[in-house]
DNA sequence: TTAAAAATTTAGATTAGTCTAAAAATAATA
DNA sequence: TATTATTTTTAGACTAATCTAAATTTTTAA
């Protein structure tokens, strides 16, 4: 079994690994608030153990076990969050934190009995798959909505960013998952984004399509 | 917020204070197996943390701040055990080691709603009562089978000991929460005593009856 | 009521995870 | 390509929780 701490590494090498093909020692310092000091003695730990692939100022990668250990971090997030949403009502920008303690319990009964209690939810409440229990997803084709082009329309399926902030603002001018919008303008100048939505316009800036994905 | 050590520590010492007036670093370290120094310690820090009430080599009391956590760790520890039992199918005696972690989940928000997705149950499956989210909870006046005299009847509602080889050998003999006994004979030289169960005589020794808790 | 036994505490180490400050390696750029 | 800047690692120290072994206090019982 690994620690606590030794999984919240794992998991964020995990997350930086779907945008970079090596992590960097400042990379997981960032992610995991911490120092590079502190991030150096643990990657000697995790390579002792065989959880990842690393070589001194060269970067790291999540060996297979490794990548395992995070998928079922992930599995069981993801699992939690769609828990507290859909059956204790909690609001989807009040559960990450709630998760980020929930995904430490290790009995792997537990994560297998709530995904069939629930039915094997495939998406969390934020859009993010749902790895099965052999750590298997289909990799949504989530695009950004800053990606598309003048009167595309698509379904707001994820976000990019978790922060309550952004999430609570979404919530607020009720750009929620599951609507479809249509673009009507962009804006060369800062980028920023004209939509409809349910026959109202609505203004969004170019950071907010950027953290906003849709299926086509 | 106290660490996931300090609260097992309130927890061991609360449960120990429902048998004992005053309880001793060996109590403590036996019930938590680890070695006296390391509770002496331990008793330090929570003392000046003002949870327990402490002199050297004289025992320990908890203070009210200290019970007000330890119930609290009770109460989730049993909500947690009547989730795992009523919604997610798990067998009584299988809940004990994953509310152990369960319980250390600190959302208080998350326990609450908890409890009212469940309809606020008063008893966890070993027939415990769940302390409400003041600590409040009506102390059931359950009584070992080995009180009972001949003759008399009660219904099965609790058990003292927790182990799954307990647990599992009253399932076994269908010896389970809800079911009405009648005691037929009680053998004077070893105590065990044959019991009337649903038409069927069922003989159970000293230790299980001390176990075994009835209301009348 | 004193000597032996038992319980408890202290002293001194150890391990996991973290930190700061300094050294070493790599990357960037003039 | 030589020098500077950045990144990463090492060295050494700290805290929380634990341990063993020795010392101290309390309890028991002769």
């Amino acid at each position: 079994m690994n620690t606590f701490t030794e999984e919240n590494y794992l998991k964020a090498i995990y997350h930086l690994s779907t945008q970079h093909d090596s992590v960097s020692t400042n990379q997981i310092a960032a992610s995991l608030n911490t120092r590079a000091a502190s991030v150096t003695d643990m990657l000697k730990k995790l390579a002792d153990k065989r959880l990842i692939n690393y070589e001194r100022y060269q970067g790291v990668t999540l060996s297979p076990q490794g990548e395992k250990v995070a998928l079922s971090i992930v599995r069981k997030h993801r699992l939690w969050e769609y828990f507290l949403v859909e059956k204790l009502n909690f609001k989807w920008d009040e559960v990450h934190e709630v998760a980020e303690e929930l995904e430490h319990i290790s009995s792997r009964d537990l994560v297998d009995r709530l995904d069939e209690f629930m039915g094997h939810p495939k998406f969390d409440p934020h859009g993010d798959p749902i790895p099965d229990k052999n750590g298997h997803f289909k990799a949504n084709e989530l695009k950004p909505v800053s990606s598309l082009s003048v009167n595309t329309t698509g379904i707001i399926s994820g976000v990019r960013e978790h922060s309550p902030a952004f999430l609570q603002y979404l919530e607020k001018i009720k750009l929620v998952i599951g609507k479809e919008i249509k673009v009507c303008e962009i804006n060369s100048y800062d980028h920023s984004i004209t939509l409809l939505l349910e026959d109202e316009m609505l203004y969004i800036s170019r950071d907010v399509a950027n953290n906003l994905l849709i299926t086509l």
